[in-house]
DNA sequence: CTGTTAGCGCCTTCAA
DNA sequence: TTGAAGGCGCTAACAG
């Protein structure tokens, strides 16, 4: 790897002069220029980021954090933020916090460590007050799919409440009155959230919600599998299951079909995500939107503008969710 | 952000012995060493990765390039190769080459300029030559799903061939004799590898292939769904298509089911990769087995050893894949 | 066992 | 417009 040193010595200039062409950021002669560029390019010389950014103290790279990195909804997470970045000329970090109090620190203090100029974070496990604490120190982020009020203009969510509300109305609007819920870990903000959403909608109808209908998964396919089996045997008048995330609908999906019952005729089953596989899903699973595409993207436009003072398109910070209607749910048996 | 120097001074030592009871690579004397602790525990002193990666020329970090950071198959990858590494205290940096020789080339140079210690590449576009040159430059890294012969030892590979082989011979086995076949783009080593498996297969047979049943696809679902329904309306006497990836395989189910075909009754799909969505299917994908996760730790493994010195287990460099057997391949139907 | 002192490769004032 | 020189925060000889 060649160095600066070598570039400038090749050029016949001082090396502030061969940083100075790099960075076009002060006024270079043309003839200069040219040469500590043919230089550059006869050695194949490539800036040591790693230095630059310990000198400049800025490092052109962003840090994430996920839960984690397989799983169809982090992956096109990654994946649109990775490209929002890459078209700016950034890049990007990642890392996997595992829902894990110490991973998740571990990852941030990790990325940090790394002089990212900025963090966008789906994390799970850290407290809301670690998180205003990262704030008061300054460390420049960005927060995915949580709310925590003093970081209010810095939060991306999804409104899971409404989501949840959706869901189930959906639901409750086939007509059916005996449901089933497969909630996700209710430590986990959106799990509470989208299971109060669904609480609403029940209330809305006139409907108590029963311990005998709920049945905490942990977003997981088998947790939804099990949480059908068990929730379909307790009480077979249950005529739909709305799960908390699309995984666990497949695996409600799975459960029912074994136990013989007719999708949707039988029984209805809504999932939540719209993961890029729930059309994979047979019947092609009815569910409701989560944009996460549009949330990536607009994480990284915050940090764009915020860090890096760029021109953006307009920032949104609270997404709304919406049902995309396919073949899981249909109207309500008639009662026997 | 405290810096080492800072914790020197209130400790009352050097800024060297800091660095060593840190490292714990020089002895230090106990009572000198819960001084420095207490120092640091005090500060919240957090070493700046980038100025010892800098100092040491070494990061502790790997970066890795695959083509996408979303789909089912890359997600499981780095998922596993993140898990291995964080184990062993290393952290892993991931770049994104969307099969694109520059911006494969883009990706590999970040991750170098990053200082990164080793590399493991998926990548699909460069050359062999330059993955050599790569090698002669003295970069260390691991190539994953790609054999090149001056490469060989550290190349992790499936051995596709037989795969695609496997593939094609289950379904001969089940007695069908006209297969159609969807690859993925021919230029990508492994779609080749695949679909020469398939050749051999035939030949066993005593079958020639024809142009009428192939369809060059994409890898991607769409392609699986077009190439499926093109290679039933031009050959209605096809009853299995074979796919050279499981995407392309849920595509060709949709196609199936929307003229009508009944699986596996009427038509036999296979699959390959077994990826984690091809239970979802209806009827679940019968496939070839792509060990993913082993290959990933394997890789990991092998920079363990080669790069850090570290004890672990054997390596291997080749693996071979299986036949999982689901429900989408069934007998040939019996001649009109 | 511990302190001193060069750098690592680059950016960025400050002068010229 | 250009060069010289001082760091960025840390590691790694080299002395002591």
């Amino acid at each position: 790897m060649a160095t600066i040193y070598e570039v400038s010595k090749l050029a016949g200039v001082s090396l502030a002069t061969v940083s100075r062409v790099l960075n076009k950021n002060t006024p270079v002669r043309e003839e200069t220029r040219l040469k500590v560029l043919a230089a550059v390019e006869k050695l194949g010389y490539q800036p040591n980021s790693v230095a630059q950014s310990l000198a400049s103290n800025r490092s052109n790279s962003i840090g994430i954090v996920v839960p984690e990195l397989n799983g169809p909804f982090f992956g096109t997470l990654l994946s649109d933020i990775e490209n929002r970045f890459r078209q700016a000329g950034k890049h990007v970090i990642i890392a996997a916090g595992h829902s894990d109090e110490k991973l998740e620190k571990d990852s941030i203090a990790f990325l940090q460590s790394r002089n990212c100029d900025a963090l966008i974070l789906h994390v799970e496990a850290v407290s809301d007050d670690y998180l205003v604490e990262l704030m008061q120190k300054k460390v420049r982020f960005v927060l995915i799919n949580r709310f925590v009020a003093p970081l209010y203009d810095r939060c991306i969510t999804l409104n899971n409440q409404h989501g949840g509300y959706l869901a189930t109305r959906h639901i409750l609007e086939h007509g059916h009155r005996h449901i089933g819920y497969i909630s996700g870990p209710m430590w986990k903000h959106d799990a509470d959230q989208r299971y109060k959403g669904h609480i609403r909608a029940l209330t809305e109808f006139g409907l108590e919600p029963s311990e005998q209908r709920f049945y905490e998964g942990d977003y997981h396919e088998k947790s939804g599998e099990t949480g059908a089996r068990i929730l379909l045997e307790n009480d077979p008048s249950i005529t739909a299951l709305v799960c908390a995330n699309d995984e666990m609908a497949a695996g409600a999906l799975t459960a029912a079909r074994e136990l013989g019952r007719e999708l949707p005729a039988d029984l209805s089953i809504m999932g939540f995500d719209n993961v890029n596989f729930s059309h994979y899903t047979h019947p092609k699973l009815t569910t409701v939107n989560y944009p996460v595409g549009g949330m990536g993207e607009m994480a990284a436009q915050l940090i764009l503008k915020r860090v890096y003072d760029q021109k953006v398109d307009a920032i949104q910070t609270v997404f709304e969710p919406r049902v995309i209607e396919r073949c899981s749910v249909g109207p309500a048996p008639d009662e026997a």
